[in-house]
DNA sequence: CGCCAACTTGATGGCTGTCAAGTCAGGTGG
DNA sequence: CCACCTGACTTGACAGCCATCAAGTTGGCG
């Protein structure tokens, strides 16, 4: 197993226990389910507090993280909350929603470096230079709270617990990044799309949905530039999961039938 | 340009103005040239003040650090800093020598993700989980200063400027993860091997050393492993720039003779 | 001097990229 | 309501890059 999707789904379950959703997700819904209260969106009463900055933190200090998120910000499928080059002044708490996250070249070139759902991070790609070094685009409609990053640190040099937890949120990114990078250095194209999906149904557990169905927010050529793979290359890897009784594929819906088969190809798959 | 190379570059010229060392780097030394004050090696004394941790604070925050900075740990070619499932408890600032980070799968597959060298800081994938995700190896004898987290995390809501600067660190960090992946998931072979000796070119000018001629501290089978490729793959792909005359190998030494040759190779070898 | 790890070089094969054609689903306009 | 259009996807044929396997060479070290 991917050292990235081992870590994520520790991750995911260190903050999982207090949420839980529709056992069954609903394809073209939001990742979170809506009540009334969310709708006020405050940290406290956000229902993502277990996976989000507040991790941890107590009842008194989330109020004073309250304060600091100023504004919420609605991004429409398509848009851009950030581009490579802008000027960095906050990092951003996914409310609701899909984003990827990709890297342009001069020549051209592009690979998507993340994909990011409700309760994570954004942005802070930007702290190192004060400036946003990729770009975060929304894959479907999506709401983000908006954290002025000079008011986070003002904050953690208060509440020990908050900065030990953002500095927890950013190593798990450099970690991550390391389960992407053995990802694209050792692996063959069906091991990383295995991969991929099972990683994606972690996260979407530890989010109160379903393990074995959910629908893709990207499309083939996201997935393929994010796995080091061409389109055409992660469609076939599709149909031959298909084929082998693994998963069921219907355009962006996912159904995994055989998730220890899965698995098996990570392990296995390895050169003799 | 790759986006790793292109900001790593800036980064260390972000720092480079106060260090100046032999214009001609000597293959077997040290990366950085002894003095006898540097033996005390505190902080305040230390030559890569502008490259470390200590960059951008007052000689009294200076000192401060320098009480947090305990030990001094010195470790020998092969030997390990640290593994990976080990307790976290302090991240490393390398004072001399040069170290290779990897991660390992259970089928024995292996990543090599980043090579660090003096000045740079070796140890924050630990803080997301409290346990070391990776292993640090020396690739020759290496001497870092131990500092411990939770001081450091005190000291840093002490210190605005201390604060900042880790955060930057750490950023830093991810961004060069973005660009490494960029590296495996778009670039052809002689691309990635292209983009690396140019990154450890202008890492070598920022330390004050020749960007032009240096010993490559790391086996051909390490470079494959962090580029994605095959030992055999890092050899020819040596033995071609060679013969088109960009470079000259002799084993591990390199001599970069067309330096504008191999950036060319970055931006014009994508597909038409 | 001899051993061994690291490296180089050649021959071959396979995975995945490339090019091309065709299918499907959803949205628009007549 | 249906035909059409477009973007996303699937599938096939072929080729090329890189992995694999296999010798052979070099340099360092005991």
């Amino acid at each position: 197993m991917s050292g990235e999707f081992q870590r994520c789904r520790n991750a995911g379950q260190e903050a999982l226990t207090q949420i839980k959703g529709p056992a069954e997700s609903m394809p073209h819904q939001n990742v979170i389910p809506l009540t009334l209260t969310s709708l006020k969106a405050a940290c406290s009463q956000c229902n993502l507090r277990e996976l989000c900055l507040p991790f941890g933190l107590s009842e008194k200090e989330v109020v004073k993280l309250d304060k600091l998120v100023g504004a919420r910000r609605r991004i429409k499928r398509g848009q851009h909350l950030y581009r490579a080059g802008e000027v960095f002044e906050a990092i951003y708490a996914i409310k609701t929603g899909f984003f990827k996250t990709d890297v342009l070249l001069e020549d051209g070139r592009d690979q998507v470096t993340g994909f990011q759902m409700a309760g994570e991070i954004l942005g802070m790609d930007g702290i190192s230079s004060e400036t946003h070094s990729c770009n975060a685009v929304a894959l479907e409609d999506s709401e983000v709270c908006v954290i002025p990053f000079s008011l986070l640190e003002g904050l953690s040099r208060e509440i020990q617990t908050l900065q030990h937890h953002f500095h927890k949120v950013m190593s798990r990114e450099i970690v991550r990044d390391h389960g992407v990078m053995m990802l694209l250095g050792t692996m063959r194209a069906e091991e990383r799309l295995a991969a991929f999906l099972l990683n994606l149904s972690q996260r979407f557990t530890a989010r109160g949905y379903s393990p074995q169905e959910f629908h893709l927010r990207m499309t083939r050529e996201e997935i393929g530039s994010y796995l080091g793979l061409k389109l055409e290359t992660v469609s076939r890897a599709f149909s031959r999961f298909q084929e082998e009784g693994f998963i069921s594929v219907q355009q962006k819906h996912i159904r995994i039938l055989d998730i220890a088969g899965l698995k098996e190809l990570l392990t296995h798959q390895a050169a003799p």
